[in-house]
DNA sequence: CGAGTAAATGAACTACATTCATTTACTCAC
DNA sequence: GTGAGTAAATGAATGTAGTTCATTTACTCG
């Protein structure tokens, strides 16, 4: 078994020109066809499928290889959450009013992350430094926060509060739709039992949507009031 | 090497009597030891020291005598998960108004877990089946609500959108200190770089605290005017 | 041309969770 | 009581990860 038979579904090598083919040496590997092809390999088969072998084989190469640019499988998570973060639609802080711009931003946070809800653990504990679109999305988002006026001070502990909630939404989507359902404890538990069957689910599709919803817009309204409070002070 | 002598920290053993003392059949584990030694493990180890073998050690057992008593290691993170919830204070919401309650009830649910990040992604998927202490808190805060005059169908939806505040908080107090450090990029994110280094700490003692206070006084405030408005209708 | 270096190899190692055949002691029906 | 059945423990073995390392290869640069 010779392991150059196995780049099997690696992403077509680029032009290499000449070269004998097959050895060593041969620039196969960058940081970014590692980001890529991790992306490609948690759509086919999902963060269980995520393996440094499974990666190095995708790749065309041994997992010993890998180390050569990463230092650890976390390395490799960090590489795939700051890519995701230059999905974060952030584009409404410039052309809507502030409520409407973090509605939009939050909504896109949201949605790129629930795909990827195994790397919040990650995100939410991660050093921006060396994470340039991470950094260029909270540029953006505190650009919009000052122009809308808050005050300086106010402005990072309010996108982290945004944040917060975010993440645990990102969660939430991901959960199961009979999460809530009590069981042989229902009886022992009515109130709750009976508030999970009342749920209205017609508006929005499902139950996490609903709570993200209406969190959101109660986050965003109260911190809006905040900022009234602060700038007639 | 008999494995008898593995015993080196069990937490002493139950009063057993007489028994031929180091014989299988003696009722050395059940749910709740396992629970306790857990806790135990991990204030000792973190989380990293929760293997099944070192639990299975520190109840001078072996680890594959775990496996008649849960079904795999995320069983008992849920058992773990449970066990914690009974920690969390709901009396307020028999005692305090409604925003109070919350308040009280919602600091109280991220200081336990932030001391227990990593399960976070196992609650917030977790079906509540089987949760008694879960579902007791979650009925007592459904009561809460319900007598504070919110319509049944919203109760579920506010209660998951401040829980999903919660969990992404809990995250961040984990974060280190230094995490928004732009680094060598600070150049080319000079307003986020500028609100970070203007954050006012003074308050409450750490950024994580600032922006955990400040979200929930937004999403309260939020969720009460949405609560008075919908009264009022 | 020769030294140095970046990048790849594959074999080996470690730590875990988990499975399984087997043993032991208790319980309960007859 | 005796004997079948069962719950609970054992320890050996399995499989899968992530990671390390000595070694090899080909490119680069003085």
């Amino acid at each position: 078994m010779t392991t150059r038979s196995a780049r099997d579904d690696a992403p077509a090598p680029p032009p290499n020109g000449h070269r004998p083919a097959g050895r060593p040496t041969e620039k196969l590997l960058s940081k970014e066809l590692m980001t890529t092809a991790a992306l490609g390999l948690i759509e086919a088969r999902g963060y269980e499928g995520l393996t440094m072998s499974g990666l190095a084989r995708s790749l065309g190469v041994a997992p010993s290889a890998l180390y050569n640019h990463v230092a650890s499988k976390h390395d490799v998570l960090l590489l795939l959450q700051d890519h995701l973060m230059a999905r974060v639609d952030v584009a409404a802080f410039s052309e809507l009013p502030w409520p409407d711009a973090v509605h939009r931003w939050a909504w896109s946070y949201r949605d790129v992350f629930t795909h990827h809800a195994p790397l919040i653990p990650v995100i939410a504990v991660l050093p921006v430094t060396g994470a340039p679109h991470t950094l260029a999305m909270y540029e953006a988002v505190a650009a919009g926060f000052l122009r809308a006026g808050w005050p300086e001070p106010q402005v990072v502990p309010a996108i982290v509060a945004l944040e917060s909630f975010i993440f645990g939404s990102a969660f939430d989507v991901t959960a199961p739709a009979d999460i809530f359902e009590s069981g042989e404890l229902a009886a022992a538990n009515p109130v709750f039992t009976s508030a999970v069957r009342s749920q209205d689910l017609t508006d929005t599709g499902s139950a996490a949507d609903a709570a993200f919803q209406l969190g959101l817009e109660a986050l965003i309204a109260g911190l809006q009031a905040r900022l009234k409070a602060v700038q007639s002070a």
